[in-house]
RNA sequence: GCCGGUGUGGCGAAACUGGUAGACGCAGCAGACUCAAAAUCUGCCAUGGGCGACCAUGUGUCGGUUCGAGUCCGACCACCGGCACCA
């Protein structure tokens, strides 16, 4: 063995024995339950960052881990290929986006080699390949069958810098996900996908998915929006039903039904039929609604707007007293949502309330708090009573609690056929066409007398070109001429096919389900996607929450309702991995643009008299401004590339900082003494097991002839076992596990037996720690295992079971309160009885003096722990 | 406004089921080794008091439950994230 850690030549041995004997690749046959382990796959920019360098080594520390614990594991890894970037840097440099994306790939796949992942590349799938996205055409061909896709010409939301369409979860506070571009609304006809179609079921499943973060799934509750309530017609009245040429209704959502008696007006949005064949006859009124549809469409100044409206001068009745109510257009409805029309009860509703003041209009209350804290809405009016309570003015219904009441109203509604129960939903269908080029093509041909004809399966994958060069000006496929002209699948006819691509969410919406079978060119899944779903472990970022996580678990249910995958739910545990922090560091100069330091050139120390902290530039010593922690991103300069790391100290040294440093949910700040100390640690556990070697081959270990400190060292070895087990395989905390193995380490260095048993419970400590250590750091440990004299390589090794006689012990130390209070510690046999113990406890000197004499009140004794004496 | 999360030393954090608050590491200080520096090793390291054994205080704030509260309950404050004229 060397004396000298070398991580460089260390790690590129350990890799090549890994490929050598073919360690990381998965085996549905293979023994043991199976533990599928996902790290959501990288868009490939370029080169990897910090953040993937975290997610990555989360996922590989779980897998080897998993494998150690027996567990068939499969960890496999991909490339979310499609996508703009390809097209931006095509046009800034010539090269297509297909060479593009694969030379990215190939570096990349480099780069991930290096950090020493166990994964199992020849499941590997890249969402350009053809013969990955031909199953994206084919499934969206079998959703089109079933009525699962369809397409529908609407306002969408265009965004101008990326000139294509955005789904409404990709459109951030007004603005495009990618580009911050002020989203614009056009009318295009575009492919939906009917997610809306599994509200319900996306909504349900939610609460069974125990092993997913709280947040995430109130995030996703929340986006999909789910509202019990009753749609409720109201009549027209004679001037309505003379103005729309027939004796209609106008139909209005609400989950107040309880308060329907208290409905003084009905509002409806600017786009409303009503409002708008109204607005036909009235100048001012079409003045009005022209000035509501070209609001802003950014939603943050919507919820600031103050409330406008107009009466339409119609009426409509209501239902169940009959009585004329007034019609508005209002500014604060909206037609996206519900029936684009609501009934008003100023009494019970903020904004009917605020609404109703402005204009002067009745207000009627219905409901009574059942405290008697609010009875009714008198003048001066301050505010709406929104809350439930019991029903009053309200006729037949009287005295009700709101939700009976909102039974026995919908009753009522129901036996007039004028209302029923409804449910509501926030989530609205997914938009997937985009006037892109490097994506999916959409596998639809339209033909001028057949129509949109679906590309036969036969001859699918609708193959995208590769040798096209986007200019900036539109779609590229239309301009093609090899692609764009085609013959009609049904009559034969010249034919045109469809330029559209999918959003490349779909892409990723069920890649991990290939990775099970990536090699079956016959079929989208087979048997083995049953074998390995669903994902045991899923492992990505807290950006992701929504979107993908959303879209995937929908994509899912349509190929289980299809009877193409068993699993309904995707994804069993998931653990959103916190972001990588680093300072940022700027100068604003007297002209010009704000200028970023990368914090690698700068000195930052903090003043202790003032605690500000000053920022000084190494180069000059001049200072700059301090703006704090910030996520790693080009645009502030602030990252660390991973490649100067694993250059500079080891892919092992990187791991070990990763998770060391933080939580894997919790954020994670940069720190260059960290990756030091980190560096440190193997160092000297390098060193400690150098130091064992060197003195020779132990004997083997006889428990019973050991010394009082030897058995020490052996119960502290075995208890890490069991604390790195538990932190590991249960908690998956990872920092405290590693913690644990340094413990170890600092009791090794203190053992200084010299005996041949103390030199072989020293053997047994290093093995455990480098067993413990191997999962985080795999290739030192691979090393040091081979150093220690283990012939078995170590990646085919399994945990070792902490040894329970290697845990007890002869005395245990109790703490000793008075009043709650530490007073003193004792020394007892840990089966002695509790008087034995609180006899010991009262003995103590310390213990006494805070009893001055008096015999204790109560004295409770925690068996092993501590002794809690009440004066 | 609604929903979710987080508040612990100079810093990253630990304390899992109510039972020794600050494990482990970083930084710092002192010492050893060295011609010297780096590296390495040893010790100290919440705050205040005491030569010391120890004592008092201390987990965002205020109150409660308990023999005992960072942990449970109630009210609040601050910050972070998501959603939002959603009827």
């Amino acid at each position: 063995m060397q004396e000298r850690y070398d991580p460089a030549a260390i790690e590129s041995a350990a890799q090549a024995d890994w490929a050598a004997h073919r360690a990381d690749v998965a085996d549905e046959n293979a023994a043991g339950e199976k533990f599928y382990c996902l790290s959501m796959f990288p868009y490939p920019s370029g080169r990897l960052h910090m953040g993937h360098v975290r997610n990555y080594t989360i996922g590989d520390v779980l897998s080897r881990f998993m494998r150690m614990q027996g567990r068939n594991v499969l960890q496999p890894m991909g490339w979310d290929a499609f996508g703009l970037p390809a097209e931006n840097a095509a046009m800034a440099n010539g090269v297509p986006p297909a060479k593009w994306t694969r030379d990215n790939i190939a570096y990349m796949k480099r780069q991930l080699k290096s950090l020493g992942l166990s994964i199992d590349w020849s499941r590997e799938v890249a969402t350009c390949d053809p013969d990955y996205y031909k199953w994206n055409q084919w499934l969206f061909l079998r959703m089109l069958e079933k009525g699962v896709a369809y397409k529908k010409t609407g306002v969408v939301n265009w965004d101008p810098i990326d000139q294509t369409v955005l789904a409404n979860e990709q459109v951030i506070d007004g603005r495009g996900w990618r580009t911050g571009a002020l989203v614009e609304k056009r009318e295009i006809p575009m492919y939906y996908l009917r997610i809306t179609g599994q509200a319900d079921a996306l909504r349900d499943a939610l609460d069974g998915l125990e092993g997913w973060p709280e947040r995430v799934r109130a995030m996703q509750a929340n986006w999909i929006g789910r509202s019990h309530g009753v749609d409720v017609d109201f009549p027209y009245a004679d001037d309505t039903t003379a103005l729309l040429g027939n004796a209609g209704k106008l139909r209005v959502f609400t989950t107040r039904a309880d308060t329907l008696m208290g409905a003084t007006y009905v509002a409806v949005a600017a786009e409303h039929p009503v409002a708008l064949a109204a607005a036909a006859g009235n100048a001012a009124l079409a003045a009005f609604v022209e000035e509501c549809r070209q609001g802003s469409t950014m939603e943050a100044d919507l919820a600031t707007q103050e409330k406008k409206g107009m009466p339409t001068g119609l009426h409509v009745l209501h239902p169940l007293s009959g009585e004329r109510l007034p019609v508005f257009v209002a500014n604060y409805v909206l037609m996206a949502y519900g029936e684009g029309a609501v009934m008003a009860v100023p009494a019970h509703d903020e904004r009917d309330f605020e609404f109703a003041q402005k204009y002067g209009l009745p207000m009627r209350t219905v409901i009574a708090s059942k405290t008697g804290a609010y009875s009714e809405v008198v003048a001066p009016w301050v505010d709406a009573y929104g809350e439930h309570g019991i029903t009053v003015n309200s006729g037949a219904f009287d005295g009700l609690e709101s939700s009976a009441a909102v039974d026995a109203i919908a009753a009522a509604l129901a036996a007039k056929n004028l209302g029923q129960k409804r449910v509501q939903f926030r989530l609205r269908d997914w938009g997937i066409s985009r006037q892109r080029y490097w994506g999916c093509p959409i596998p639809i041909i339209h033909c001028p007398s057949c129509g949109d004809v679906p590309v036969p399966d036969k001859d699918l994958p609708v193959r995208l070109p590769e040798d096209l060069l986007p200019d900036g000006s539109g779609n590229p496929l239309a301009k093609s001429a090899a692609f764009l002209h085609c013959k009609c699948p049904t009559c034969g006819g010249d034919a045109r096919r469809e330029t559209d691509t999918m959003d490349t969410f779909v892409d990723s919406s069920w890649y991990f389900i290939r990775y099970a079978c990536r090699d079956n060119a016959e079929a989208m899944v087979d048997a083995r996607v049953d074998y390995w779903l669903p994902v045991d472990h899923y492992i990505g970022g807290i950006e992701h929450a929504i979107l993908h996580l959303l879209y995937a678990r929908f994509w899912t249910r349509v190929m289980h309702d299809m009877g193409l995958v068993r699993v309904a739910e995707p994804f069993s545990n998931l653990l959103t991995q916190g972001m990588v922090l680093n300072h940022i560091f700027h100068r604003t100069p007297a002209a010009g643009r704000r200028e970023y330091f990368n914090p690698a050139d700068v000195d930052l120390a903090v003043d202790p008299a003032t605690k500000q902290s000053r920022a000084t530039l190494k180069s000059d010593g001049s200072e700059i401004t301090y703006e704090g922690l910030g996520t790693m991103s080009k645009s502030r300069n602030n990252g660390v590339d991973p490649n100067s790391l694993t250059e500079k100290y080891g892919a092992d040294t990187a791991r070990l900082f990763m998770m060391f440093t933080a939580p894997p949910e919790q954020s994670l700040e940069w720190s260059d003494e960290g990756v030091l100390g980190a560096n440190r640690f193997l160092r000297r556990v390098w060193k400690a097991v150098f130091d064992h070697v060197s003195g020779g081959s132990p004997v083997s270990l006889d428990a019973a002839s050991l010394d009082a400190a030897d058995k020490d060292l052996r119960r502290i070895a075995h208890q890490t076992l069991s604390k790195v087990k538990d932190d590991i395989g249960r908690r998956r905390i990872f920092n405290t596990a590693i913690a644990a193995v340094m413990e170890l380490m600092n009791a090794i260095g203190r053992h200084a037996g010299e005996g041949p048993q103390a030199r072989a419970v020293r053997q047994e400590a290093l093995e455990i720690a480098v067993l413990c250590l191997s999962p985080i750091v795999p290739h030192i440990t691979h090393a040091l295992w081979q150093a220690l004299g283990q012939a078995e390589p170590l990646y085919r090794v399994r945990w070792r079971e902490a040894d329970p006689s290697a845990l007890t012990q002869d005395l245990v130390e109790v703490v000793v309160q008075v009043n709650g209070k530490l007073r003193g510690r004792i020394s007892v046999s840990p089966d002695a009885a509790n008087e034995v113990v609180e006899a010991a406890a009262l003995a103590d000197a310390n213990v006494q003096r805070f009893l001055e004499g008096k015999p204790p009140r109560k004295v409770i004794v925690v068996r092993g722990k501590l002794v809690n004496i009440v004066a």
